[in-house]
RNA sequence: GGGCGAUUAGCUCAGGUGGUAGAGCGUCUCGUUUACACCGAGAAGGUCGGCGGUUCGAAUCCGUCAUCGCCCACCA
């Protein structure tokens, strides 16, 4: 016997490993069978769960147990992700703590430490995902530092580089002065804050007391300027464009060039160029064969460009004393508050600051174009739709992609330099040092690129270097492309569209037909969850509370497409409630003796209760299947909530109540049978939302069955299941019960009193049809105390007599004349708006002129036919207002 | 400056292709009939952000305004 309420913290942990076990996560087994394939978005290694994880893995594994329910191959395949800078990050704070550093140990030993973290944290992570009842092939599981994802790695690497895909190249890139490394344009957070703008004073050479004044918001770059820019049409500065002026506490002379990219709009019109630090200026100073002047080291200090004065300070100390300086030479015009926008390094808070190095790109334009192509073709589509506009608008507007980083902890770039700085980039040291044996004639020593590759390099690899590429290996063949991708739109550039672009260059399809883009998990009140701001819930917390089922249920049933999902304890509460209410109709199947038929036939059911059922089932399972397949999880958890609840339960177990009191012994045993049918076809119905309740009672329902839930099969239900007529009956008795309940809350008739309801009526229709539901209504009397009455009563009406007083209620036909109201209202509407219509185009004179005769005949045909049927449902439903 | 999305019951949210507004939670009333009080039966509560337009009919389509949010962007 199921005991009273279902506890999930001992049933959970049970059946994940048994599952585990026996290999139910596993691919490949159905070799005949259409494979059904998703990669897992691979979390960080340095991370735990969060609520965004738990919304993720939930998602992508109803997807997979849903197919794999449906006989498809379904392969799962797991991993994480090495997260370079962000690993990198935390194995130093600890040393830090330790009193140590990176520096300190050396890269190789640093190296093994991060290695040695990973391993501990890797693990707590996949048991995370596993306590949530993910069913990923973990046999399969992948880390993007794997020895065979390495190999993938080089392997694009080299072979990008030998199509110039890849290259290196001296450009502004953006620095992190803290990390001391280059990061990607995509890195960068651009905080808006409050500003200056300080306006400068430029002596012109040979011009005594002539000044171009210029404005900046970092003054102390201005230590970097190689020219000061005015637009070539701007007549305030046509006598200057071509002098010099002489450049204020450094004395270097630098010119005043014409450039469009100066807005005389703008400030004074006239604005420095600082090649060195800032994009734009980089542009110009190119245009014009303007010097570089850097006045930074790695640290953001002014280094030995800059005048003695200034070396060694920070940039921040800089401006203070470029500014003061400046004020004491009479060169500061005025200052005004500007706001503005600053870039900050994503990782480590710093302000960035442009700077320039040797680094290298991805040539992502040369790229993009075909994948581009892809989501356009339909190829690979995004659902929901709207995603793909925010994918083009990137993508159309790719800058180069910058993949060097100057950490430790990552894949090593492949590059090794001779001695006079030729590049060799080589699979391994040893083809490196032949290819420079044979560049040079003779064997030399050569250099590794200290650099690392940008985390999101290898994951763009994900889909195939996971399946064994460059091997050509069966699962490659078979796996790939994938079917779905399932993540948040905050990686739809870092990752998404590198995935496509790579998956597309190397094996020549896009990675996912489908990329399922779902929304962020905020807290109640809308806030994005964060550390800082202590309104982060665990998901494993609510596991605990609730039940992995219920957390699940409660993440798939928010999960509407377009809109965040603000997650409050109360709804995990109200789905964890939904579990027990399950869990107990179960018990009282079990009680009752409901336990699965072996050849048990929904079709042959003879009970209208149970034939309504049955239809009902088919109608909610095809609802399911439909909803699923268009990702429509919210749709599918919802039908299942309700045609439990409210239907199974609410009005199903309570019909079935007087069979199993009553003596008919044939219709007891269908109704067992049919019962225990429908609690199994909800078992499998709700599997992929609440796996670990439904094998539970699977498998206490019935012990001695030889497969497990999660292997079942999906039943495919096709409406036509459904019995119209015993539809029909169920509908009319469930309001009618409905209605007596309400007259027994108005009339305040306690429960436990027997209701003498009297149904007294004449009409036709509901004569035959209280006799065709006499049956059901005599046992319904048990329950509800419904009796007839012999004698006739009003035309149309239906009476109910509670005690000595006499209601006249809107019962069944009143309820099918309401119906049958609003169905003539609508069609009298329907075609009250064809014949406006038509009248308006006969009183069109350009229409009466142009039309043909026989046309404007069958316009005054139709518009009299459809004024004579008006006229006829007009009629009939005044005559059915009367009754 | 571009782009996207949102505005529906006290709260959190559903509501393809226009046809009498829905759920969960909360509130109130009644209820311990042997599946379930993590329950049952009921009730109250909404001018679907404002204003226009299309239509016989608009939460739904169009325009506009307001408010909020997100993404992208080189503005001295």
């Amino acid at each position: 016997m199921l005991d009273k309420t279902y506890r999930p913290a001992e049933v959970e942990a049970r059946h994940y490993r048994l599952w585990e076990e026996s290999g139910a996560f596993a691919a490949g087994a159905r070799a005949e069978a259409r494979p059904f394939t998703i990669m897992m978005p691979p979390p960080n290694v340095t991370g735990s769960l969060h609520m965004g994880h738990a919304l993720n893995f939930t998602l992508q594994d109803i997807l997979i147990r849903f197919y794999r329910l449906r006989g498809r191959d379904a392969l799962w395949q797991p991993g994480t992700d090495h997260a370079g800078i962000a690993t990198q990050m935390v194995v130093e704070r600890q040393l830090e703590a330790m009193g140590s550093s990176r520096h300190q140990l050396g890269r190789e030993e640093f190296v093994r430490r991060v290695w040695e973290w990973k391993a501990e944290s890797g693990d707590a992570i996949a048991y995370q995902v596993r306590r949530l009842g993910a069913s990923a092939d973990w046999a399969r599981e992948r880390f993007t530092m794997d020895e065979g994802l390495s190999t993938a790695v080089r392997k694009v690497f080299v072979e990008l580089y030998r199509q110039g895909l890849v290259y290196r190249d001296k450009r502004l890139v953006n620095w992190d002065p803290k990390l001391h490394t280059a990061i990607s344009d995509l890195e960068v957070d651009q905080r808006e804050v409050s500003g200056k703008m300080w306006y400068f004073k430029y002596p012109i050479e040979g011009l005594e007391d002539q000044y171009i004044t210029v404005g900046t918001t970092r003054p102390e770059t201005m230590l970097g300027d190689t020219a000061v820019a005015v637009h070539p049409e701007d007549e305030r500065y046509r006598g200057v464009v071509g002098k010099n002026c002489v450049l204020p506490l450094v004395g270097r002379k630098i010119p005043i060039v014409a450039d469009t990219y100066s807005d005389p709009e703008k400030g004074t019109g006239a604005v420095k160029i600082t090649p060195a630090h800032d994009f734009n200026d980089f542009e110009v100073g190119r245009r014009h064969g303007l010097p570089m002047v850097n006045v930074f080291d790695e640290d953001a200090r002014l280094n030995e460009s800059a005048p003695e004065a200034y070396r060694g300070l920070d940039r921040f100390e800089a401006r203070a004393r470029v500014v003061a300086d400046m004020d004491s030479q009479g060169l500061l015009a005025k200052i005004e508050e500007n706001p503005m926008v600053v870039p900050y390094g994503d990782r480590s808070g710093a302000v960035l600051e442009p700077w320039l190095t040797d680094q290298w790109f991805v040539d992502a334009a040369t790229l993009a174009t075909p994948a581009i192509e892809a989501v356009e073709t339909g190829a690979t589509r995004f659902v929901p739709k709207h995603w793909e506009s925010t994918y083009f608008e990137w993508m159309r507007n790719i800058q180069p992609w910058c993949i060097s980083r100057q950490i430790w902890w990552g894949h090593q770039i492949p590059a090794w330099y001779g001695p006079d700085g030729h590049i060799f980039v080589e699979m391994t040291a040893e083809e490196a040092h032949l290819a420079a044996a044979k560049h040079y004639g003779t064997a030399v020593p050569l250099t590794r690129d200290e650099d690392v590759l940008d985390t999101w390099f290898s994951s763009a690899l994900w889909p195939f270097s996971t399946l064994g590429w460059p091997e050509p290996t069966p699962e490659l063949e078979r796996y790939y492309p994938t079917d779905v991708l399932v993540t948040g739109f905050d990686i739809i550039f870092f990752w998404v569209a590198r995935m496509i672009m790579m998956g597309l260059h190397f094996m020549g399809e896009v990675p996912f037909r489908t990329v399922y883009i779902h929304a962020l998990v905020r807290d109640e009140k809308g806030q994005k969850m964060a550390k800082s701001k202590g309104n982060v819930i665990d998901p494993l917390d609510l596991a605990e509370a609730y039940g992995s089922d219920a957390l699940r249920f409660t993440l798939a049933a928010q999960a509407a497409q377009g809109r965040d999902i603000k997650l409050s304890e109360s709804r995990v509460e109200g789905y964890r409630n939904f579990a027990t209410k399950l869990w107990n109709a179960a018990r009282f199947c079990q009680m009752n003796g409901c336990a699965p038929r072996a050849g048990f036939d929904p079709k042959a059911c003879e009970l209208a209760l149970n034939r309504w059922i049955v239809g009902a089932v088919a109608e909610v399972g095809a609802q399911v299947t439909a909803a699923l397949e268009a990702f429509k999880f919210n749709e599918a958890a919802g039908a299942l909530y309700h045609f439990t609840w409210g239907t199974f339960c609410d009005w199903y177990v309570e019909f079935t109540k007087p069979v199993f009191s009553g003596p008919d012994e044939s219709a007891k045993e269908e109704t067992r049978a049919a019962a225990a049918w429908v609690l199994d076809q909800i078992l499998h119905l709700l599997h992929p939302f609440m796996p670990f309740i439904t094998e539970e009672l699977w498998e206490q329902l019935a012990p001695a069955r030889e497969h497990r839930l999660i292997s079942a099969e999906w039943p495919e239900h096709v409406p036509a299941l459904g019995d119209e007529h015993a539809a029909a009956e169920m509908d009319w008795l469930v309001r009618l019960i409905s209605e007596i309940r309400a007259v027994r809350v108005e009339m305040n008739v306690p429960a436990a009193a027997k209701i003498p309801l009297v149904i007294k009526d004449a009409s036709p229709v509901t004569a035959a049809r209280a006799d065709a539901h006499r049956d059901i209504i005599e046992r319904l009397a048990r329950l509800e105390s419904v009796a007839f009455a012999d004698e006739a009563p009003p035309k149309g009406s239906v009476q109910v007599v509670l005690d000595e007083a006499t209601l006249v209620l809107p019962l069944a036909d009143v309820i099918d004349i309401a119906q049958e109201q609003s169905r003539l209202a609508r069609e009298i509407d329907k075609l009250g708006s064809e014949i406006a219509r038509l009248d308006k185009k006969l009183a069109n004179a350009d229409f009466l002129a142009k039309a043909p005769a026989e046309v404007v005949d069958e316009q005054r045909e139709r518009r009299k036919e459809f004024a004579e049927t008006k006229a006829k449902l007009d009629e009939a439903l005044g005559r059915l207002a009367t009754m």
